[in-house]
DNA sequence: TGTACATCAGTGAACGCGCGTTCACTGATGTAC
DNA sequence: TGTACATCAGTGAACGCGCGTTCACTGATGTAC
């Protein structure tokens, strides 16, 4: 922590290199303890191996740090998500598979996870068209969207479906929140959660 | 903010009441940001109208003040489900009362709702018997117990029973933290909520 | 090929701030006589 | 009823710390000629 990896600096033209390992640094800090609010510029710099002053070069200020982190974790999200459902055909194992990655996701960055939910102080105002937002609410489409599939469409119609992915939605955010939160609870294993979850909806 | 009011010295043996104040004003202060890192003693002394030292007279530093902010809210969440399910007689009006009662309790105090559920690292720490562990297994166990009453008990063994309740348990908190984190998604009622979430495991 | 210069990634010192905690204290309240 | 004293709820100043941000800067990299 006192040694300072002694560190190239980058060529001209490089300079997104520095912004990467910044929000890589931030999202680490972030997974570390569980609380965005615990990413200052200083602890940051000092984990790169820079000069604090060095990060207004690549971000306006403290807060545009952590937006990007939480704006590359939702794509990054989503990107599992969509990767896991179209590994699928049978529509009921797409939307399986989803809620699995989801959770799976949720499990390897935990504090992550939550937080990028749950910092909403920015983003509640924030224009309805704004692509933070419209990255935020991809993510829950695509589980519309395979509830929407699996389920018969036939019988339930648009409103039902999406009434149906948010308890959905509720209950996989639960688990993946609840669980490292209470390990002592002893819960069972993502899949089955899923098994469970979905019980009502997939035909079996 | 600035203007701190005229504040009348408790007399000897009150002390409590200015406990209470700390302890009130550190809850307010947690619903306001959402946050526990923010409940700073000197926050919290200017809100009471005391100095900041004043405050060691009853807690023994700042940690202490944020522990027992959610010990009582445990206490109160525990009270208020317990007296919801007492109010009927039939086992799944029961659990469905309960239910009801723990998003509303969730609904009137969201971000302490959040916070206390997830303010963990210290908890992590506490040995198995520990009053606050306890607290927050038996909110639980009151959710347990209303399942399995209500779930005829003759289908189900204890153990299928309780991941039962552990699915019931993650569905509410999702509904209870996404709603406030994402209020442009359009949520259901509460009410809705729980008979969607209660769905598969109530007879009609 | 060599040199003067422009560029720009990154620096180091400094600012003012709010924080948790400590310490010696004050002065209203209550009590012994 | 009056007075001297003990108690104790609460104070005010001070400490050292890490923070976000600013500013004038340095010096390696790349380029024009």
């Amino acid at each position: 922590m006192n040694a300072i990896p002694a560190r190239r600096r980058n060529r001209r033209g490089e300079g997104a290199r520095l912004r990467a390992e910044i929000l890589q640094a931030a999202s680490e800090l972030i997974e570390k303890t569980g609380n965005e609010q615990s990413v200052s510029l200083r602890e940051v710099a000092r984990r790169v191996g820079i000069a604090a002053p060095s990060i207004y070069e690549h971000f306006a200020d403290r807060d545009a740090i952590i937006d990007a982190v939480f704006d590359t974790a939702f794509a990054s999200l989503h990107e599992t998500l969509a990767a896991a459902v179209n590994s699928e055909t049978d529509p009921c194992a797409r939307l399986s598979a989803g809620c699995c990655a989801y959770l799976r996701f949720a499990e390897e960055h935990p504090n992550q996870y939550r937080v990028m939910w749950l910092y909403q102080a920015r983003i509640l105002a924030l224009p309805a068209g704004h692509p933070t937002i419209t990255l935020r609410f991809g993510v829950f489409e695509l589980l519309v969207t395979a509830v929407a599939q699996c389920a018969d469409a036939q019988h339930y119609d648009r409103t039902e479906i999406r009434e149906q992915a948010k308890i959905i939605f509720a209950a996989l955010h639960g688990y993946a929140t609840l669980r490292p939160a209470l390990p002592r609870f002893g819960w069972m294993t993502p899949e089955a959660a899923v098994t469970r979850i979905l019980a009502s909806y997939t035909p079996v």
